[in-house]
Formats: C-alpha cells, structure tokens, sequence
DNA sequence: CGGGCTTTGCAACAAAAGTTGCGTTAAGGT
DNA sequence: ACCTTAACGCAACTTTTGTTGCAAAGCCCG
C-alpha cells in the first residue's frame, strides 16, 4: 500500500525513494516506459543500481509505485451549472491533461505501461476507479436537477464522455483537440439524455 | 507495403517468412507483446536468430510485419436493417473478437505493441482507418433511410460505438460483456440521433 | 543448366540487463 | 551514547539481447 521499505521509514530510506521516484517520473516523461531502464533510473537518481532492483524488482515495480503516488494527488471535478457543461469540461480535462508537455509523456507512459504488466495495470485501475467515483457527483447533480432521467448509470455516463479521446489517443492515433472533447462530452449528455445508460 | 525480404520473393524466402509470421502470431497468443522476443520466434520458427534480425530488426519489426498481415483480412461489415442494430452488432463484433481464445490475445498484443512502438503504432492505425472506412457504410445507409439526421460524421458515430469497449478494456480493465456491448452501440445511436455527430 | 547475387546459417563477439555475496552505513530503540 | 539490524553500495558474475564477418546454400536470370 504504502510502497517499498516500509519497514524503516525514516529517512535515508524515506530519501533514497524519493529519488528514485523523482527520477522515474523524469524518464517517464524524457523516454517513456519503453525507455525505462533500471540502469537510467538508478544513474539519474544517484541510488545504486542493486538497491533500486532490490526494493522494485523492476521497471514494472517503478511504474506502479509512481502510478500509486500520482493517484494520491486531488483533482478539479468540473462544476459549471449544467450537465453538459460538466462533461464537455471533464473531457477538456482529459484532452488538456495528455496535451500538457509535462503531464501528458508520463500519463502516456503509465497507459503504455498498464496495457502489459500486471503490476501497472493494477495500479492503474484503482486508479481509474477512484476517478470514476469522484466524477460520478457530475452526473448525480444532473440527475437532481432533473437534467438527466433518473437511475441514470454515473459511470456509464463518464465513461461515454472520455472513452473517445482514449480510444484516438491509444487506439487509432488520432489527434485530439479541444473540438473533439466537446463533441464527446456532448453526445454523452445527449446519451444520456436519451435515456441510453437508464437502469 | 509488402514486408521484409521482397527482393527475392521466391521459395526459400517466401517460407521463411511465413514461419516468422506464423511463429510471431503464436508467440504472441501465447505470452503477448511483452513475452515477444525474437530469440523464442527464431527457434519456433526454425529460422536462424541472425536472419529474423536481420529482416525484421526487432520484436517491432515483427509486429508490424504480422499486423500488416492481419490488416488485409476482410471483416463483414453488420447489415441488420435498423442503425442501432447495426451499431450494437459492430460493438459485438468487437467484443466478441477480444473475448475470443484465439484472436483475443492477439489483437491484445497489437494493442500492447502499438502503445509503445511507432512502427506497430502506424501499422495499428492504418489497420483502424480501415475498417472506420469500411464501417462507415452502417451510419450512411442508416442516413439514407432517415434513421439518423442528414450531416451525420460517419466515423464519430462508429468511434462512439466501439471506444467505451477499448477503454475498459485497456484503460480501467473492467470485464466487457455483450450487455456492454449492446449498451455502447446503444448509447452512440442515440447520440447521432439527436445530431450531436452532425457537422 | 551454369554463374552471379541474394539470403541464410553459424560461431564468435559485444553490450545490456539482472543477480549474488559481503562489507559498510545509518535508522531506531534502549 | 550504544547496540542491533534493516538498508545500501560495491564488485564480480550470469544471463539475455543484439551484432558482425564469413562461408555455404539456393534462387533467378540468361
């Protein structure tokens, strides 16, 4: 849970993973995770290569303690008035987050990452999980409102709004702009609207 | 465009190429795209280590070759009469494709390469601006029949159909189902309906 | 059916990735 | 302040991955 060396947490331990997960984060960003390699993380981090292998077991081990820590941090769920607006800026935040030079190489990296080690893939679902379930208050207020029917499914809704811009980013490689994160975050409403995510 | 070795497509070339194929998509159902090396497609394949190499460079390579292969295989297009019957057969489709023992861990494996390598990236894409392509003629006819409003962005409407399963399927590795399925092509039905996929 | 040229196999090599044993350092409790 | 022991650094080693020079094999053209 709490990540590796958790037995003797004061601090060269606590210093030493500091480093190393400073420096994951800064070759994520530079190369990748296909470019992480133990070797760079251990040089860049100035922690001896065997240490590193020890208390991560790999660049498997990197990433998910990385993804944990990212996971941790707090994050804007949108609140403009109206449900479409909502999800027209949830999906900006998704578009404008892998656009952002520094965000973005490592948000891609973890996605790399999580689509074929276990350890990864995990870390990156909980994560996943967690967002949903803050971003499903976008949906419970709409249903309030009376904008959206009731037993409208949250995450389904959520979901509909952001799966495009992964699925061009990952899958088909289109590019994503601003345009495109309103036009899902729109027909998600519309959707939703419809009744298509209804219980 | 036509693969490795095409200086000398005859006898001897053209079979070891197909071992290497063959071996590449059997490695690749077996362990997936981070399980490739091209040591284990050598020896599957009865091919020398130097010559799969030197033809293809690396697991990328075969990946690419492999994909390429794949991309040329024809697909049926979903004629069921309504347009959201069409669209919930072509979210089946996919759905079923991955949930299939066979095919299944392979095209995970595409996915897998294509997140982390440019060459089976744009093999990837090129394959998926195909079939968008191809699918597109659900949306039109429904178009044509005035199930859908006049100006409806075909490929918007298929990219709504089929990313929710992408994304669960890579992003937050939630279980896809046929209800899923159904409820995607649904879902993206009703969104062109009510002209969020107009231009 | 023979000669030139491509492609392959082979072995030896080079580089990168990962492991192990052991002595040293420094937390954390007393 | 001191002692126990977890964590680290270091060097040597093994394994895996990728490369190179050269000779043998076989395709394709005349």
């Amino acid at each position: 849970m709490t990540g590796p060396g958790t037995v003797r947490p004061g601090g060269r331990t606590a210093r030493t993973r500091e480093a190393v997960r400073e420096a994951t984060l800064a070759e994520l960003a530079e190369h990748g995770y296909q470019g992480l390699t133990v070797d760079n993380v251990a040089a860049r981090s100035g922690v001896h290569k065997t240490t590193v292998y020890r208390r991560w077991g790999s660049a498997e081990g990197l990433v998910a303690d990385a993804l944990e820590l990212a996971a941790a941090e707090p994050w804007p769920v949108p609140d403009t008035g109206s449900a479409e607006g909502d999800l027209r800026a949830l999906a900006r935040l998704v578009q404008s987050g892998f656009a952002d030079a520094e965000q973005g190489p490592v948000a891609a990296a973890f996605v790399a990452a999580a689509v074929q080690n276990p350890g990864a893939a995990k870390a990156l679902h909980t994560f996943f999980a967690r967002r949903h379930e803050d971003a499903a208050a976008v949906v419970d207020r709409a249903v309030e409102r009376g904008e959206l029917p009731a037993g409208t499914d949250s995450a389904e809704v959520v979901r509909a709004a952001v799966a495009p811009l992964y699925y061009r980013l990952f899958i088909t490689g289109e590019r994503i702009d601003e345009a495109v994160a309103d036009r899902a975050g729109s027909a998600a409403f519309a959707a939703a609207r419809a009744g298509a995510f209804t219980r």
